[in-house]
DNA sequence: AAGGCTAATTGAATAGCACTCGATATTATC
DNA sequence: GATAATATCGAGTGCTATTCAATTAGCCTT
């Protein structure tokens, strides 16, 4: 396949180049006009190319949708990364809060690409592989929850997948609400209620009640821990504010 | 409009049986062919029609599906009343837990009405008819919860709006992961965990908690309670100042 | 019941689209 | 520079939803 001859570094950086066009383009009309909405002449007008070479590059419509869907979700996943890493809250709910932040802001700011992504679930040859963005995306939040439930910050009896399904699956809709209620009105005032929800209600489902495990005789040593430890995040903010 | 000719009894009942006829065809081949998959030609033959006399009942093939969609959610939205009618528990997480095992359960069934319901969301003029059905369909559970909160089973500084996001976009992404992991296998029983799940978290984040108020007999459990506001008032704030 | 009028029905014709394919242009290799 | 390989093109193909002029069926008046 790849033998026959060898396009030099100019001619692959030519293609790619070209390839990149389309895949902008094609960001572009298809977010505007979503998928059946969007014409592939204009993708290839707005490419500056026939509309005969896109095939050359992707093999249907519905393809080069998936390449950008594909270019989009990488895309959220780097960025969920970083803002883990970002964090500076150390224990599992200060960094929920961070991703439930973004992830809802993001499915507000990007409402084209979620529907978009949910749009191709008709066709079925095309799910599992659009499947693969997701699990991708929400692999940040498993990890998240893992390394709470070793540190012992979450019940260990809680499963995973519902935990994920709760988050991602409530915060979707939240998306939808908050978007209905201001359609025109892009503030992100109206998000801190539903993230601060979210966190409240992992804590409370969730959350590793030590005082009930060590049943043996010293809950006050259990709110004697969780004061100190709010007593330091509590020193911390007042530093920052200095 | 309706002035000219009144057709006989007859004669309405007659274009009336048409009407479920095409409605009927429609829903089958809709469900068995997805919305693009679905071809009038088809629908017409089996409802027994000329293909051009659809568009006399119905303006566009959207449409069409509209009203089956609307059928569909109407048809739940009885169910879903039914069920709570009928269940013997008068306390919240009794007939939250019945709501629940319905609802997954229908998802479960029909996920391929939810599928086409939100594979709708493209249009955006027709947008905001399939948002009825939605409304008319949760307010089950907002009646549900409402009365909750009058009676005192859940706190009554909840948020309906958000309590319903929880419920439903949970419920959701659930019912697509449990037909991931059994796509052939019909049984309920994998869907108990789910709905136990929802029903402990809601009691643990909604329900009202009146050891709390209280506080003359179970003053660790009032202490505790008290930790874990403050903890997610700091939180808030450590994340307002980042 | 015949004629006239309205409304319903039909399916061939229309129009719009994704996709194909033979012809053409561009690049690589000798 | 010749030739082979590859990339590009856009007019044509095939498939559909939708339209519409012609036809039929139903109802009302006399």
């Amino acid at each position: 396949m790849a033998s026959k001859a060898i396009p030099s570094e100019t001619q692959r950086a030519k293609l790619e180049r070209k390839e990149r066009a389309i895949l902008e383009a094609a960001r572009t009309i298809f977010v505007n006009h979503g998928f059946d909405g969007a014409r592939m002449q204009e993708i290839a007008r707005r490419a500056g190319i026939g509309e005969g070479t896109i095939y050359s590059y992707y093999d249907s419509k519905a393809e080069l949708m998936l390449a950008v869907l594909q270019q989009f979700w990488d895309g959220l996943t780097l960025e969920a990364e970083d803002v883990m890493a970002a964090e500076q809250a150390t224990d599992f709910f200060g960094r929920l809060r961070a991703l439930a932040h973004y992830h809802l802001n993001t499915v507000i700011v990007n409402a084209d690409f979620i529907n978009l992504t949910f749009a191709l679930r008709r066709n079925n040859s095309e799910v599992s592989v659009s499947r693969d963005h997701l699990r991708h995306y929400v692999a940040v939040f498993d990890r998240l929850f893992l390394r709470g439930q070793d540190r012992g910050e979450l019940r260990a009896d809680a499963v995973l997948w519902q935990a994920r399904d709760i988050f991602y699956g409530s915060l979707e809709y939240s998306a939808r609400s908050i978007e209905m209620t201001m359609e025109a009105d892009r503030s992100t005032r109206d998000q801190q209620p539903v993230v601060d929800d979210m966190v409240a209600l992992f804590r409370a489902h969730y959350g590793a009640h030590p005082e009930s495990e060590a049943a043996d005789g010293t809950p006050l040593a259990a709110l004697s821990r969780q004061i100190e430890q709010l007593t330091e995040k509590v020193d911390t903010l007042a530093s920052r504010l200095s």
